[in-house]
DNA sequence: GAGAGGTAG
DNA sequence: GATTCTACCTCTC
């Protein structure tokens, strides 16, 4: 008697039948983001050298290629670029992550039709699990690569291989190496070319090992990819980390890095930033703290969650070595919670610990050991008189309303900038997702 | 379990 | 004078 296996349900493929299809990985990945981004927008950008700045205007996170040329590095300070901003021709935006968040999200969804698995892995890219023929496989990636440019009008680059790692290797070569044209197969390039690309590029350019990892290696004499692509994988989990052991594994083409499902719950949230100008009393960071803290509370009502624990912390600047000071105070939460005013007066736990005169460069709190929130009641004995009332939601409904900024719990609820808030000098309009910020067309 | 260290984008 | 932010993982104690 021979038992026949039952055939699999007509409907969507499951995961684990996805799996067995699933051949390669193709990581894909947009050029230089932000100023491409952009450069959507305002094509006059197209050719000319652009940095796009982090937070409070203070350093390049993004370079087009042509600013890359001037030598500008990631992270370059503001301040000593824009002095010779003029001469260079140089442009610089102040970051706009609404309009980049949106952008991306066009991106993904546009992934989605090559692929059934998309791993959203960062703002910019995504791995996707691919199957065909090497062939195919490269007409994929072209195919996704044309229709970012003519669709979102982004530029994209695509590394498919067996492995995450080696996926983003190929991306890279696929980036630096004219001759690919943006897409580049790890399994097609000849193996005498891929030896000669590993040897010539350095372990710090790999997915997983920066500064730290790169002069541990440099140590024992592994200094290019095809070092440490050669190295015995159980020997670097002794000497370092398994961690790094998936690494060399995943070179030499043992995948070992899945792809991940999305993350729906996060495991924490932080809410943290640098001040444009320092802050020296504890009434101007009881008011920052107050913001956080409602911020916080609107973040984890969104994704119906709360919070057991609040982290709240300061610091001066790492570049004033006089002085400095990193007060930071742990509260436990009665009970789970996302009320505004339990979270907020969490936060001003760390007045205290305030000494007024020291300036404080940033500030924050973290909300951690999150849950999803419950449906029972708590015990009447811990009931908290805000939430009854849902002063959370309600507020949430009139910041939608009339704006945000329209109300807020005391200190919070100021009107007008307060001297410590971001410097956003030059942000481009939010295009995509606010009406009067729309683009304007004129046909003549 | 907390904190340090490391990494990514 | 001025220099991002958020989130994860692993290792160690």
């Amino acid at each position: 008697m021979v038992k026949t296996i039952p055939r699999a349900a007509a409907g969507p493929m499951s995961k684990p039948a996805l799996m067995r299809q699933m051949q390669e990985i193709a990581l894909v990945d947009v050029n230089c983001f932000y100023a491409s981004v952009e450069r959507v927008f305002d094509p006059s950008l197209e050719g000319k050298p652009l940095v796009v700045l982090s937070n409070n205007d203070g350093c390049a996170v993004t370079r087009s290629p042509e600013a890359k040329r001037l030598g500008i590095g990631v992270g370059e300070p503001w301040f000593k670029i824009a002095p010779r901003a003029r001469e260079w021709g140089l442009i610089a935006r102040s970051s706009n992550y609404e309009l980049y968040g949106d952008i991306s999200a066009r991106v993904m969804e546009l992934l989605g039709r090559y692929s059934a698995w998309v791993e959203v892995y960062s703002i910019d890219e995504a791995f996707l699990g691919v199957k065909g023929s090497p062939a195919e496989l490269l007409q994929l990636g072209r195919d996704m690569k044309t229709a970012a440019a003519r669709n979102v009008g982004v530029p994209v680059c695509v590394g498919i291989a067996r492995t995450k790692t080696l996926a983003k290797l190929a991306n890279k070569w696929a980036k630096h190496n004219s001759t690919f044209d943006g897409v580049c197969r790890w399994d097609s390039v000849p193996a005498d070319r891929r030896e000669a690309l590993m040897a010539g590029l350095s372990v710090v350019e790999l997915w997983g090992v920066a500064t730290r990892l790169t002069k541990r290696l440099d140590a024992i004499g592994i200094h290019s990819v095809l070092d440490l692509s050669r190295a015995d994988p159980v020997r670097i989990r002794d000497k370092f980390s398994v961690v790094l052991m998936r690494t060399v594994l995943e070179l030499q083409g043992t995948p070992c890095i899945p792809m991940e499902e999305e993350r729906v719950g996060r495991d924490q949230l932080i809410f943290s930033r640098s001040f444009s100008t320092p802050i020296t009393t504890a009434a101007e960071l009881r008011q920052v703290l107050s913001v956080y803290g409602q911020q916080a509370s609107a973040r984890l009502a969104k994704h119906h969650l709360q919070a057991k624990v609040l982290t709240a912390f300061a610091g001066t600047s790492h570049y004033n070595q006089r002085d400095t000071s990193y007060p930071s105070v742990c509260v436990p939460l009665p009970m789970p919670t996302a009320d505004p005013v339990i979270l907020t007066k969490a936060a001003h736990a760390l007045l205290p610990a305030i000494h007024e005169g020291v300036k404080y460069a940033r500030a924050g709190i973290m909300v951690t050991d999150l849950r999803p929130t419950g449906n029972q009641k708590p015990l009447e004995l811990f009931e908290n008189p805000h939430e009854e009332r849902n002063i959370g939601p309600l507020m949430e409904d009139i910041a939608r309303r009339y704006g945000r900024g329209s109300i807020g719990l005391g200190y919070a609820g100021i009107r007008g900038g307060p001297d410590w808030s971001m410097k956003r000098g030059m942000r481009s309009p939010r295009y995509t997702t606010h009406w009067d910020e729309l683009p304007l067309v004129k046909a003549a």
